[in-house]
DNA sequence: TGATCTAATTTTGAATTCAAAATTATGTCA
DNA sequence: TGACATAATTTTGAATTCAAAATTAGATCA
Protein backbone atom coordinates (compact mmCIF):
# COMPACT_ATOMS: atom_id res chain seq x y z
CA UNK A 1 0.00 0.00 0.00
CA UNK A 2 1.00 3.61 -0.62
CA UNK A 3 3.73 2.24 -2.54
CA UNK A 4 4.21 4.00 -5.66
CA UNK A 5 3.15 7.67 -3.74
CA UNK A 6 5.84 10.24 -3.78
CA UNK A 7 7.08 10.53 -0.75
CA UNK A 8 5.93 13.79 0.29
CA UNK A 9 2.77 14.16 -1.61
CA UNK A 10 0.22 16.12 -0.36
CA UNK A 11 -2.57 14.08 0.99
CA UNK A 12 -5.83 15.48 2.11
CA UNK A 13 -6.86 12.15 3.96
CA UNK A 14 -9.92 11.30 2.72
CA UNK A 15 -12.91 11.24 5.97
CA UNK A 16 -13.34 7.63 5.97
CA UNK A 17 -9.36 7.04 5.71
CA UNK A 18 -9.20 9.35 8.96
CA UNK A 19 -12.26 7.99 10.32
CA UNK A 20 -10.31 4.38 10.23
CA UNK A 21 -7.85 6.01 12.15
CA UNK A 22 -9.37 7.71 14.65
CA UNK A 23 -12.10 4.63 15.56
CA UNK A 24 -8.63 1.92 15.73
CA UNK A 25 -7.71 3.64 18.67
CA UNK A 26 -10.70 3.63 20.59
CA UNK A 27 -11.13 -0.22 19.51
CA UNK A 28 -7.52 -0.83 20.71
CA UNK A 29 -7.91 1.00 23.99
CA UNK A 30 -11.05 -0.39 24.69
CA UNK A 31 -13.14 2.75 24.99
CA UNK A 32 -15.28 0.79 22.40
CA UNK A 33 -16.30 -1.97 24.73
CA UNK A 34 -15.27 -5.22 22.95
CA UNK A 35 -17.91 -7.20 22.24
CA UNK A 36 -20.62 -4.35 22.01
CA UNK A 37 -22.40 -3.32 19.38
CA UNK A 38 -20.57 -0.12 17.91
CA UNK A 39 -22.69 2.85 18.24
CA UNK A 40 -23.07 4.42 14.75
CA UNK A 41 -25.74 7.28 15.11
CA UNK A 42 -23.50 8.35 18.35
CA UNK A 43 -19.97 7.93 16.19
CA UNK A 44 -21.66 10.25 13.53
CA UNK A 45 -22.46 12.60 15.92
CA UNK A 46 -18.82 12.67 17.73
CA UNK A 47 -17.13 13.29 14.87
CA UNK A 48 -19.72 15.40 13.14
CA UNK A 49 -19.87 13.20 10.02
CA UNK A 50 -22.42 11.20 7.85
CA UNK A 51 -23.34 7.72 7.89
CA UNK A 52 -21.82 7.22 4.44
CA UNK A 53 -18.30 7.49 5.26
CA UNK A 54 -18.61 6.17 8.87
CA UNK A 55 -20.19 3.05 7.01
CA UNK A 56 -17.01 2.92 4.88
CA UNK A 57 -14.55 2.88 7.66
CA UNK A 58 -16.55 0.11 9.29
CA UNK A 59 -16.38 -2.03 6.46
CA UNK A 60 -11.94 -1.52 6.26
CA UNK A 61 -12.14 -2.29 10.05
CA UNK A 62 -13.70 -4.92 9.22
CA UNK A 63 -11.75 -6.75 6.95
CA UNK A 64 -9.00 -5.91 9.64
CA UNK A 65 -10.69 -7.72 12.28
CA UNK A 66 -11.14 -5.61 14.45
CA UNK A 67 -14.92 -5.46 14.15
CA UNK A 68 -17.43 -8.05 13.04
CA UNK A 69 -20.03 -7.13 10.81
CA UNK A 70 -23.59 -8.80 11.25
CA UNK A 71 -26.13 -8.58 7.96
CA UNK A 72 -28.88 -6.57 9.41
CA UNK A 73 -27.47 -6.85 12.73
CA UNK A 74 -25.19 -3.80 12.72
CA UNK A 75 -21.46 -4.24 13.33
CA UNK A 76 -19.96 -5.50 16.39
CA UNK A 77 -16.83 -4.82 18.25
CA UNK A 78 -14.51 -8.21 18.11
CA UNK A 79 -13.10 -9.36 21.78
CA UNK A 80 -9.95 -11.53 21.99
CA UNK A 81 -10.52 -14.82 22.14
CA UNK A 82 -7.66 -18.00 23.49
CA UNK A 83 -8.37 -19.08 19.45
CA UNK A 84 -7.43 -15.75 17.95
CA UNK A 85 -4.65 -15.33 19.91
CA UNK A 86 -3.30 -19.11 19.37
CA UNK A 87 -3.75 -18.17 15.99
CA UNK A 88 -1.97 -14.52 15.57
CA UNK A 89 0.83 -15.03 17.84
CA UNK A 90 2.49 -17.99 15.53
CA UNK A 91 2.24 -15.40 12.48
CA UNK A 92 3.19 -12.15 14.08
CA UNK A 93 6.23 -14.67 15.34
CA UNK A 94 7.18 -16.00 11.99
CA UNK A 95 6.47 -12.01 10.85
CA UNK A 96 8.59 -10.24 13.02
CA UNK A 97 11.30 -13.14 12.85
CA UNK A 98 11.42 -11.91 9.67
CA UNK A 99 12.01 -8.46 9.79
CA UNK A 100 14.66 -9.07 12.18
CA UNK A 101 16.47 -10.84 9.56
CA UNK A 102 15.94 -8.22 7.13
CA UNK A 103 16.68 -5.62 9.91
CA UNK A 104 20.28 -6.67 10.19
CA UNK A 105 20.93 -6.19 6.48
CA UNK A 106 19.95 -2.56 5.88
CA UNK A 107 20.19 -0.88 9.64
CA UNK A 108 22.26 1.87 9.73
CA UNK A 109 24.34 3.05 12.52
CA UNK A 110 22.20 5.92 13.34
CA UNK A 111 19.00 3.53 13.69
CA UNK A 112 20.73 1.29 16.04
CA UNK A 113 21.61 3.92 18.24
CA UNK A 114 17.95 4.91 18.02
CA UNK A 115 16.97 1.13 19.30
CA UNK A 116 19.71 1.63 22.05
CA UNK A 117 18.38 4.59 23.64
CA UNK A 118 14.89 3.65 23.69
CA UNK A 119 15.88 0.29 24.94
CA UNK A 120 17.54 2.44 27.61
CA UNK A 121 14.12 4.33 27.90
CA UNK A 122 12.27 0.88 28.06
CA UNK A 123 14.35 -0.41 31.27
CA UNK A 124 14.04 2.91 33.09
CA UNK A 125 10.01 2.37 32.62
CA UNK A 126 10.85 -0.99 33.70
CA UNK A 127 12.65 -0.20 37.00
CA UNK A 128 9.98 2.33 37.86
CA UNK A 129 7.28 -0.80 37.48
CA UNK A 130 5.61 2.07 34.84
CA UNK A 131 3.65 -0.32 32.60
CA UNK A 132 2.14 2.28 30.53
CA UNK A 133 5.34 3.88 29.90
CA UNK A 134 7.10 -0.01 29.36
CA UNK A 135 4.53 -0.66 26.90
CA UNK A 136 4.77 2.21 24.82
CA UNK A 137 8.42 1.83 24.21
CA UNK A 138 8.11 -1.50 23.79
CA UNK A 139 6.34 -1.22 20.79
CA UNK A 140 8.23 1.31 19.09
CA UNK A 141 11.33 -0.80 19.51
CA UNK A 142 9.69 -3.25 17.63
CA UNK A 143 8.24 -0.59 15.20
CA UNK A 144 12.17 0.33 14.53
CA UNK A 145 12.90 -3.29 13.99
CA UNK A 146 10.37 -3.58 11.53
CA UNK A 147 11.27 0.19 9.76
CA UNK A 148 14.62 -1.16 9.27
CA UNK A 149 13.12 -4.01 7.49
CA UNK A 150 12.44 -1.35 4.54
CA UNK A 151 9.74 -3.86 3.32
CA UNK A 152 6.13 -1.61 3.89
CA UNK A 153 4.57 -4.91 3.03
CA UNK A 154 6.11 -6.37 6.27
CA UNK A 155 5.24 -3.40 8.05
CA UNK A 156 1.72 -3.37 6.88
CA UNK A 157 1.11 -7.09 7.66
CA UNK A 158 2.74 -6.53 10.93
CA UNK A 159 1.25 -3.88 12.08
CA UNK A 160 -2.85 -4.98 11.44
CA UNK A 161 -1.83 -7.92 13.36
CA UNK A 162 -0.53 -6.11 16.01
CA UNK A 163 -3.33 -3.99 16.47
CA UNK A 164 -5.77 -6.86 17.00
CA UNK A 165 -3.38 -8.38 19.72
CA UNK A 166 -2.92 -4.96 21.25
CA UNK A 167 -6.66 -4.66 21.96
CA UNK A 168 -5.11 -7.55 24.91
CA UNK A 169 -2.51 -5.03 25.33
CA UNK A 170 -4.21 -3.26 28.25
CA UNK A 171 -4.94 -6.98 29.94
CA UNK A 172 -1.49 -5.72 30.87
CA UNK A 173 -1.08 -9.05 33.11
CA UNK A 174 2.69 -9.13 33.09
CA UNK A 175 3.44 -10.98 36.04
CA UNK A 176 6.94 -9.67 37.87
CA UNK A 177 8.46 -13.13 36.80
CA UNK A 178 7.34 -12.73 33.21
CA UNK A 179 8.20 -8.99 33.40
CA UNK A 180 11.50 -10.02 34.25
CA UNK A 181 12.05 -12.71 31.44
CA UNK A 182 10.45 -9.75 28.93
CA UNK A 183 13.40 -7.72 29.38
CA UNK A 184 15.97 -10.26 29.51
CA UNK A 185 14.81 -11.06 25.56
CA UNK A 186 14.67 -7.40 25.14
CA UNK A 187 18.54 -7.54 25.83
CA UNK A 188 19.06 -9.80 23.37
CA UNK A 189 17.49 -8.28 20.70
CA UNK A 190 19.24 -5.57 21.36
CA UNK A 191 22.81 -7.43 21.26
CA UNK A 192 21.58 -8.96 18.14
CA UNK A 193 20.82 -6.41 16.40
CA UNK A 194 23.84 -4.52 17.17
CA UNK A 195 26.07 -7.19 15.88
CA UNK A 196 23.61 -7.62 12.56
CA UNK A 197 22.98 -11.61 13.78
CA UNK A 198 20.09 -11.48 11.55
CA UNK A 199 19.67 -15.55 12.31
CA UNK A 200 20.02 -15.16 16.16
CA UNK A 201 17.85 -12.02 16.05
CA UNK A 202 15.32 -13.78 14.41
CA UNK A 203 15.18 -16.78 16.36
CA UNK A 204 15.58 -14.59 19.74
CA UNK A 205 11.97 -12.19 18.31
CA UNK A 206 9.98 -15.67 17.61
CA UNK A 207 10.70 -17.10 20.88
CA UNK A 208 10.00 -13.60 22.66
CA UNK A 209 6.44 -13.77 20.51
CA UNK A 210 5.54 -17.29 22.14
CA UNK A 211 6.73 -16.63 25.25
CA UNK A 212 4.19 -13.31 24.94
CA UNK A 213 1.49 -15.57 23.97
CA UNK A 214 1.96 -17.99 26.62
CA UNK A 215 1.54 -15.16 28.64
CA UNK A 216 -1.61 -13.12 26.97
CA UNK A 217 -3.24 -16.71 27.01
CA UNK A 218 -3.02 -17.44 30.65
CA UNK A 219 -4.62 -14.35 31.13
CA UNK A 220 -7.54 -14.64 29.01
CA UNK A 221 -7.82 -18.03 30.64
CA UNK A 222 -8.05 -17.28 33.86
CA UNK A 223 -10.33 -14.35 33.00
CA UNK A 224 -12.42 -16.42 31.11
CA UNK A 225 -13.13 -19.15 33.72
CA UNK A 226 -16.37 -17.77 34.78
CA UNK A 227 -18.57 -17.13 31.49
CA UNK A 228 -17.45 -17.90 27.96
CA UNK A 229 -16.63 -14.92 25.89
CA UNK A 230 -19.33 -14.73 22.89
CA UNK B 1 -11.91 -13.03 10.84
CA UNK B 2 -15.23 -14.66 10.78
CA UNK B 3 -13.79 -16.60 13.76
CA UNK B 4 -17.20 -16.15 16.25
CA UNK B 5 -19.22 -17.52 13.56
CA UNK B 6 -21.31 -20.34 14.07
CA UNK B 7 -20.09 -22.95 11.53
CA UNK B 8 -22.95 -23.30 9.62
CA UNK B 9 -24.94 -19.84 9.73
CA UNK B 10 -27.08 -18.58 7.08
CA UNK B 11 -24.96 -15.57 5.58
CA UNK B 12 -26.78 -14.05 3.03
CA UNK B 13 -23.29 -12.09 2.41
CA UNK B 14 -23.93 -7.95 2.25
CA UNK B 15 -23.88 -6.30 -1.00
CA UNK B 16 -20.33 -4.67 -0.80
CA UNK B 17 -19.16 -8.38 0.34
CA UNK B 18 -20.62 -9.77 -2.80
CA UNK B 19 -19.34 -6.86 -4.67
CA UNK B 20 -15.67 -7.27 -3.31
CA UNK B 21 -15.69 -11.09 -4.08
CA UNK B 22 -16.97 -10.42 -7.84
CA UNK B 23 -14.17 -7.60 -8.51
CA UNK B 24 -11.03 -9.30 -7.24
CA UNK B 25 -11.13 -11.89 -9.58
CA UNK B 26 -11.63 -8.73 -12.53
CA UNK B 27 -8.54 -7.44 -11.13
CA UNK B 28 -6.77 -10.48 -10.92
CA UNK B 29 -7.57 -11.72 -14.28
CA UNK B 30 -6.56 -8.41 -16.07
CA UNK B 31 -10.05 -7.81 -16.91
CA UNK B 32 -10.04 -4.28 -15.02
CA UNK B 33 -6.68 -3.15 -16.92
CA UNK B 34 -3.61 -2.34 -14.73
CA UNK B 35 -2.48 1.00 -13.65
CA UNK B 36 -6.20 2.22 -15.55
CA UNK B 37 -8.90 3.48 -13.59
CA UNK B 38 -11.85 1.86 -12.21
CA UNK B 39 -14.77 2.65 -13.83
CA UNK B 40 -16.95 3.11 -11.18
CA UNK B 41 -19.84 3.71 -13.05
CA UNK B 42 -19.86 1.19 -15.71
CA UNK B 43 -19.09 -1.41 -12.71
CA UNK B 44 -22.71 -0.10 -11.37
CA UNK B 45 -24.04 -0.87 -14.35
CA UNK B 46 -23.00 -4.08 -15.05
CA UNK B 47 -23.74 -5.75 -11.63
CA UNK B 48 -26.92 -3.41 -10.99
CA UNK B 49 -25.86 -1.61 -8.19
CA UNK B 50 -25.47 2.12 -6.90
CA UNK B 51 -22.31 3.68 -6.21
CA UNK B 52 -22.91 3.77 -2.30
CA UNK B 53 -21.70 -0.40 -1.91
CA UNK B 54 -19.61 -0.25 -4.97
CA UNK B 55 -17.84 2.35 -3.30
CA UNK B 56 -17.90 0.59 0.25
CA UNK B 57 -16.27 -2.56 -1.36
CA UNK B 58 -13.94 -0.45 -3.47
CA UNK B 59 -12.28 0.96 0.18
CA UNK B 60 -11.75 -2.39 1.47
CA UNK B 61 -10.01 -3.48 -2.26
CA UNK B 62 -7.94 -0.37 -1.48
CA UNK B 63 -6.77 -1.70 2.26
CA UNK B 64 -5.73 -4.94 0.64
CA UNK B 65 -3.40 -2.99 -2.31
CA UNK B 66 -5.24 -4.29 -5.13
CA UNK B 67 -6.34 -0.93 -5.90
CA UNK B 68 -5.29 2.88 -5.00
CA UNK B 69 -7.51 5.23 -4.12
CA UNK B 70 -6.64 8.85 -4.75
CA UNK B 71 -8.96 11.96 -2.96
CA UNK B 72 -10.90 13.21 -5.80
CA UNK B 73 -9.23 11.74 -8.40
CA UNK B 74 -11.15 8.10 -8.44
CA UNK B 75 -9.88 4.53 -7.60
CA UNK B 76 -6.94 3.23 -9.89
CA UNK B 77 -6.23 -0.85 -10.86
CA UNK B 78 -2.74 -1.06 -9.28
CA UNK B 79 0.43 -2.57 -11.04
CA UNK B 80 2.79 -5.05 -10.24
CA UNK B 81 5.95 -3.85 -9.55
CA UNK B 82 9.37 -4.99 -9.22
CA UNK B 83 9.97 -3.16 -5.75
CA UNK B 84 6.10 -5.03 -4.83
CA UNK B 85 7.33 -8.33 -5.87
CA UNK B 86 10.83 -7.78 -3.54
CA UNK B 87 8.69 -7.05 -0.70
CA UNK B 88 5.62 -9.43 -0.80
CA UNK B 89 7.70 -12.67 -1.95
CA UNK B 90 9.92 -12.52 0.82
CA UNK B 91 7.08 -12.58 3.47
CA UNK B 92 4.86 -15.03 1.81
CA UNK B 93 7.73 -17.11 2.00
CA UNK B 94 8.17 -16.61 5.70
CA UNK B 95 4.00 -17.17 6.03
CA UNK B 96 4.33 -20.08 3.90
CA UNK B 97 7.05 -21.59 6.02
CA UNK B 98 5.33 -21.35 8.53
CA UNK B 99 1.84 -23.16 7.51
CA UNK B 100 4.29 -25.88 6.41
CA UNK B 101 5.58 -26.17 9.80
CA UNK B 102 2.03 -26.14 11.15
CA UNK B 103 0.43 -28.43 8.83
CA UNK B 104 2.65 -31.33 9.64
CA UNK B 105 1.55 -31.04 12.93
CA UNK B 106 -1.85 -31.29 12.08
CA UNK B 107 -2.15 -32.79 8.62
CA UNK B 108 -4.36 -36.21 8.36
CA UNK B 109 -3.96 -38.85 6.00
CA UNK B 110 -6.83 -37.95 4.00
CA UNK B 111 -5.78 -34.66 3.79
CA UNK B 112 -2.37 -35.79 2.39
CA UNK B 113 -3.67 -38.15 0.08
CA UNK B 114 -5.31 -35.51 -1.37
CA UNK B 115 -2.37 -33.26 -1.88
CA UNK B 116 -1.34 -36.55 -3.32
CA UNK B 117 -3.68 -37.00 -6.06
CA UNK B 118 -3.29 -32.94 -6.65
CA UNK B 119 0.72 -33.35 -7.25
CA UNK B 120 -0.28 -36.24 -9.80
CA UNK B 121 -2.69 -33.99 -11.77
CA UNK B 122 -0.33 -30.95 -11.86
CA UNK B 123 2.82 -33.63 -13.53
CA UNK B 124 0.33 -34.39 -16.06
CA UNK B 125 -0.40 -30.87 -16.32
CA UNK B 126 3.23 -30.28 -16.65
CA UNK B 127 3.91 -33.18 -19.34
CA UNK B 128 1.36 -31.96 -21.66
CA UNK B 129 2.82 -28.33 -21.01
CA UNK B 130 -0.91 -27.24 -20.24
CA UNK B 131 0.22 -23.76 -18.13
CA UNK B 132 -3.27 -22.65 -17.05
CA UNK B 133 -4.08 -26.05 -15.34
CA UNK B 134 -0.60 -26.49 -14.09
CA UNK B 135 -1.41 -23.10 -12.35
CA UNK B 136 -4.53 -23.58 -10.86
CA UNK B 137 -3.62 -27.14 -9.26
CA UNK B 138 -0.47 -25.46 -8.17
CA UNK B 139 -2.78 -22.95 -6.58
CA UNK B 140 -4.41 -25.74 -4.85
CA UNK B 141 -1.78 -27.31 -3.30
CA UNK B 142 -0.70 -24.54 -1.53
CA UNK B 143 -3.85 -24.05 -0.41
CA UNK B 144 -4.60 -27.71 0.76
CA UNK B 145 -1.32 -27.34 3.58
CA UNK B 146 -2.65 -23.73 4.17
CA UNK B 147 -5.79 -25.25 5.40
CA UNK B 148 -4.50 -28.27 6.94
CA UNK B 149 -2.20 -25.74 9.46
CA UNK B 150 -5.18 -24.92 10.95
CA UNK B 151 -4.83 -21.50 11.16
CA UNK B 152 -7.26 -18.90 9.81
CA UNK B 153 -5.35 -16.04 10.40
CA UNK B 154 -2.19 -16.64 8.62
CA UNK B 155 -4.85 -18.48 5.84
CA UNK B 156 -6.41 -14.87 5.74
CA UNK B 157 -2.88 -13.13 5.55
CA UNK B 158 -1.36 -15.30 2.46
CA UNK B 159 -4.49 -15.37 0.27
CA UNK B 160 -4.03 -11.56 0.70
CA UNK B 161 -1.23 -11.63 -0.58
CA UNK B 162 -1.30 -14.31 -2.49
CA UNK B 163 -3.97 -12.56 -4.10
CA UNK B 164 -1.60 -9.59 -5.16
CA UNK B 165 1.22 -11.33 -6.89
CA UNK B 166 -1.38 -13.56 -8.71
CA UNK B 167 -2.28 -10.25 -10.59
CA UNK B 168 1.69 -11.33 -11.95
CA UNK B 169 0.77 -14.76 -12.60
CA UNK B 170 -0.99 -14.07 -15.90
CA UNK B 171 2.34 -13.14 -16.87
CA UNK B 172 2.95 -16.71 -17.01
CA UNK B 173 6.59 -16.33 -17.81
CA UNK B 174 8.04 -20.15 -16.97
CA UNK B 175 11.02 -20.44 -18.89
CA UNK B 176 11.26 -24.56 -19.91
CA UNK B 177 14.21 -24.85 -16.86
CA UNK B 178 12.37 -22.72 -14.50
CA UNK B 179 9.44 -24.95 -14.68
CA UNK B 180 11.41 -28.26 -14.89
CA UNK B 181 12.91 -27.01 -11.25
CA UNK B 182 9.80 -25.77 -10.35
CA UNK B 183 8.42 -29.59 -10.21
CA UNK B 184 11.29 -30.48 -8.46
CA UNK B 185 10.72 -28.30 -5.74
CA UNK B 186 7.24 -29.84 -5.46
CA UNK B 187 8.51 -33.10 -5.64
CA UNK B 188 10.39 -32.41 -2.07
CA UNK B 189 7.13 -30.10 -0.64
CA UNK B 190 5.31 -33.66 -1.11
CA UNK B 191 7.81 -35.66 0.35
CA UNK B 192 8.30 -33.72 3.23
CA UNK B 193 4.78 -33.39 3.86
CA UNK B 194 4.69 -37.19 3.64
CA UNK B 195 6.91 -37.57 6.04
CA UNK B 196 5.79 -34.83 7.93
CA UNK B 197 8.95 -33.11 8.28
CA UNK B 198 8.12 -29.50 9.53
CA UNK B 199 11.48 -28.03 9.59
CA UNK B 200 12.42 -29.46 6.27
CA UNK B 201 9.01 -28.24 4.49
CA UNK B 202 9.58 -24.93 5.78
CA UNK B 203 12.70 -24.81 4.28
CA UNK B 204 11.44 -26.28 0.65
CA UNK B 205 8.71 -23.59 0.76
CA UNK B 206 10.78 -20.36 1.38
CA UNK B 207 13.20 -21.56 -1.31
CA UNK B 208 10.72 -22.03 -3.69
CA UNK B 209 9.20 -19.18 -3.06
CA UNK B 210 12.47 -17.02 -3.41
CA UNK B 211 12.61 -19.02 -6.84
CA UNK B 212 9.29 -17.76 -8.05
CA UNK B 213 10.46 -14.14 -6.94
CA UNK B 214 13.37 -14.45 -9.00
CA UNK B 215 11.11 -15.73 -11.75
CA UNK B 216 8.56 -12.83 -11.84
CA UNK B 217 11.13 -10.39 -11.21
CA UNK B 218 13.27 -11.54 -13.70
CA UNK B 219 9.96 -11.49 -16.44
CA UNK B 220 8.79 -8.07 -14.93
CA UNK B 221 12.35 -6.54 -15.78
CA UNK B 222 12.43 -7.73 -19.19
CA UNK B 223 8.53 -5.97 -19.93
CA UNK B 224 9.43 -3.05 -17.88
CA UNK B 225 12.64 -2.05 -19.97
CA UNK B 226 11.11 0.63 -22.33
CA UNK B 227 8.69 2.45 -20.48
CA UNK B 228 8.70 2.68 -16.13
CA UNK B 229 5.46 1.88 -14.71
CA UNK B 230 3.62 4.52 -13.01
C1' DT C 1 -48.48 -13.24 35.97
C1' DG C 2 -46.44 -14.42 31.79
C1' DA C 3 -46.37 -16.27 27.10
C1' DT C 4 -47.46 -14.94 22.49
C1' DC C 5 -48.96 -12.12 18.86
C1' DT C 6 -49.32 -7.56 16.67
C1' DA C 7 -48.29 -2.71 15.98
C1' DA C 8 -45.02 1.18 16.50
C1' DT C 9 -40.34 2.50 16.44
C1' DT C 10 -35.70 2.21 15.44
C1' DT C 11 -31.92 0.69 12.83
C1' DT C 12 -29.87 -0.90 8.76
C1' DG C 13 -28.75 -1.17 3.76
C1' DA C 14 -28.62 0.99 -0.32
C1' DA C 15 -30.40 4.48 -3.77
C1' DT C 16 -30.66 9.16 -4.55
C1' DT C 17 -29.35 13.85 -4.23
C1' DC C 18 -26.32 17.74 -3.96
C1' DA C 19 -22.13 20.49 -3.44
C1' DA C 20 -17.27 20.60 -4.36
C1' DA C 21 -13.45 19.27 -7.10
C1' DA C 22 -11.47 17.86 -11.29
C1' DT C 23 -11.67 17.37 -16.11
C1' DT C 24 -12.81 18.69 -20.61
C1' DA C 25 -14.33 21.98 -23.98
C1' DT C 26 -14.51 26.56 -25.68
C1' DG C 27 -13.02 31.09 -26.58
C1' DT C 28 -9.51 34.83 -26.54
C1' DC C 29 -5.43 36.97 -27.82
C1' DA C 30 -0.44 37.15 -28.92
C1' DT D 1 -1.35 28.32 -34.65
C1' DG D 2 -0.89 27.65 -29.84
C1' DA D 3 -0.56 29.22 -24.95
C1' DC D 4 -3.62 30.63 -21.60
C1' DA D 5 -7.87 31.77 -19.31
C1' DT D 6 -12.71 30.83 -18.59
C1' DA D 7 -16.97 28.29 -18.94
C1' DA D 8 -19.52 23.80 -19.31
C1' DT D 9 -19.48 19.13 -18.07
C1' DT D 10 -18.32 15.22 -15.61
C1' DT D 11 -16.84 12.89 -11.65
C1' DT D 12 -16.19 12.51 -6.89
C1' DG D 13 -17.26 12.74 -1.90
C1' DA D 14 -20.52 12.84 1.37
C1' DA D 15 -25.28 14.03 3.13
C1' DT D 16 -29.88 12.83 2.69
C1' DT D 17 -33.69 9.94 1.74
C1' DC D 18 -36.37 5.80 1.57
C1' DA D 19 -37.61 0.92 1.83
C1' DA D 20 -36.75 -3.30 4.27
C1' DA D 21 -35.40 -5.66 8.33
C1' DA D 22 -34.93 -5.95 13.14
C1' DT D 23 -36.05 -4.48 17.62
C1' DT D 24 -38.97 -2.80 21.09
C1' DA D 25 -43.38 -1.76 23.16
C1' DG D 26 -47.96 -2.79 23.83
C1' DA D 27 -52.08 -5.62 23.82
C1' DT D 28 -54.44 -9.99 24.36
C1' DC D 29 -55.59 -14.09 26.53
C1' DA D 30 -54.67 -18.39 29.10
Amino acid sequence: MMQNAPAQAITRKSLHQELVDRLQPLIISGELTPGSKVPEKLLCTRFGVSRTPLREALKVLASDGLIRLEPNRGAWVTLVTVGEVEEVFPVLGALEALSGELACKSITTEEINAVRRLHAQMIESYDTRDLDSYFAINQKIHRAILLAARNDTLTTSCQALSLRMQRARYLANMTEGRWYAAVQEHENILKFLIDKDGRRLARTLLDHMESKRVSVVQWLEAQNEPSEPV
